[in-house]
DNA sequence: GAGTGGTCTAGACCACTGT
DNA sequence: CAGTGGTCTAGACCACTCC
């Protein structure tokens, strides 16, 4: 008798990436096509594609129409980073959260600001300048600006009590945005914010956000010394 | 007669994203069921399956057999950011890459590393310094562990003319790790070989790797300043 | 033009979990 | 235990692209 093994598309893909890295299929090969596969495996076409669409998505494999699906020659290995917002980030930590609002405005960003955020020539918008505490020790400087025209409901908010980061993620629902992680030496503005020594190593982000083309947000964080980010491949 | 509109997952994706922005669905309400949805859109099942579960995927749903799907209440961005091999990564910023080993050891790491790899008490593994460059200029600064039980060959490589992060990644096949990032100011080693003032901030990153429970190596990257790791959302 | 992956369909069964 | 999402199937058509 033989013995019905069930077929799950994880099993195919743990059987493929079985022959990657056995070197049955090499860097650069091209494997048999998704027919081919579902009839050796005993599966309909659509599993074996499931599998292998995960793995292309994965970088592990490229695929082309006409072309075939190949082992990818230099896998690009992605890591997928959390962005969650503060309060919850400190709160992940086993902290308790505050906040406080050091400054607030309606000005004119600097030239390059305006150009990122595509705004009229000395349109007025809002800027903030936050700090967020974990058990009351300085935590993370915010320095945001916010696309008034974009996002008009922002003018009526109070600030003092609601947190930028947390009321712009529930209500400012975005369409795309880049972040850029960088080190920096804190300036003094930074370092009295942060309690700590101007030039301290300080690990920065600095985020950019978009509704359809409109921006909403240009955000620079700058986290007070020992702060790290994981993440799992 | 009626117009034929082809409903593609995309398109439905779309839709759905745009009822959540638009507030017809709002965070923590419990959205209709696939097989409703699929009425709706007049397509099959699957269709409105493969939208929702990308969308559950990035964070922006919140899925459950028998509880239905509901919209995240603090929706988690989440930002996918490719490790590239180091030798790309520069090349990609148009320069040329070279690399630099600056020295090579068999020896007994540190306890906690020790620990972190899983190694027998006092087991001597390969450890290596090196320098990556871009336009000769000092680029990224690699202090590398490799555990020689688990990857036997490493042992027989002229690290001088190969460079490490590259051959592991042909030869190595990860199937987890975990990275973790954050900002250090130089220490006298790390500014040295870059060529920099001790004290400048250095972007860090520290990355375990493994196979099937056995560690592969462990890495601290320092790059010189001026770097910055960017993503999309 | 032909071959490959990309997607959709209609139906089915299964696995988890809330009530 | 019943309802929901998770997955598989067999078949079909389409879109891209290599030859």
């Amino acid at each position: 008798m033989t013995l019905k093994k069930p077929m799950t598309w994880q099993s195919i893909q743990a059987e493929v990436l079985r022959r990657i890295s056995e070197r049955e299929w090499r860097a650069g090969d091209l494997i048999p096509g998704e027919v081919e596969l579902a009839d050796e495996f005993g599966c309909a076409r659509a599993t074996v594609n499931r599998a292998l669409r995960q793995l292309a998505e994965a970088g592990l494999l490229d695929r082309r129409r006409k072309g075939g699906t190949r082992v990818t020659l230099h896998p690009v290995r992605k890591a997928t980073l959390d962005i969650p917002i503060t309060r919850l980030e400190v709160e992940q930590r086993g902290a308790q959260h505050s906040y406080k609002l050091l400054s607030s405005e309606i000005a004119v960003p600097p030239q390059d600001l305006q150009i990122e955020m595509d705004l009229q020539p000395d349109r007025e918008i809002l800027h903030l300048i936050a700090l967020h505490l974990a058990d009351n020790q300085p935590f993370m400087y915010e320095d945001r600006w916010v696309n008034s025209d974009t996002i008009p409901e922002v003018l009526d908010i109070d600030f003092t009590v609601e947190n930028a980061n947390e009321w712009l993620v529930q209500n400012a629902l975005l369409t795309n945005g880049n972040i850029s992680f960088f080190a920096a030496n804190a300036n003094w503005e930074v370092a009295e914010a942060l309690n700590i020594e101007p030039g301290s190593a300080i690990f920065t982000i600095l985020r950019k956000t978009w509704r359809a083309k409109k921006s909403i947000t240009w955000v620079r964080l700058c986290y007070a010394p020992g702060f790290q980010m994981d993440t799992q491949i």
